[in-house]
DNA sequence: TGAGTGACTTGAG
DNA sequence: ACTCAAGCCACTC
């Protein structure tokens, strides 16, 4: 029955832990899951989430804190706005990346 | 089995 | 600070 979890499903957990009010990068996040230089394979996982998805994947950004998706795309204005209700600083079209720790 | 794909990253110029 | 190109990984057909 039980199985080792799959990257993708550590991958998930690893979403979910993500701070309330804080970001990581696809690359960060590819690493803690055991997948080093895995960003793409991070987008790749999330772009398969359900539409009603609980993981919190507007706290997941490029490693130079700007989203992933076109500035004038539907998908981009709705991570924004996830992250501005979240109180996220911006700068321009960026989250200065330092602010960031792994918490576990 | 192999070529193509993408919600990335980094280093140069 | 911005743009461009090459690199990397797991997944899909």
């Amino acid at each position: 029955m039980s199985t080792t979890p799959t990257k993708e499903q550590r991958l998930w957990q690893i979403v979910n832990a993500i701070p309330y009010g804080q970001v990581a990068s696809y690359g960060q996040l590819a690493a803690l899951a055991g997948v080093p230089r895995g960003a793409r394979w991070v987008g790749t996982v999330l772009k398969k989430l359900p539409t009603d998805t609980i993981l919190p994947w507007h706290r997941v950004v490029s490693s130079r804190g700007t989203i992933a998706f076109p500035v004038n795309s539907k998908a981009f204005q709705r991570q924004y706005q996830r992250l501005v209700s979240e109180g996220i600083q911006w700068q321009g079209n960026r989250i200065p990346m330092q602010r960031y720790q792994w918490v576990p």
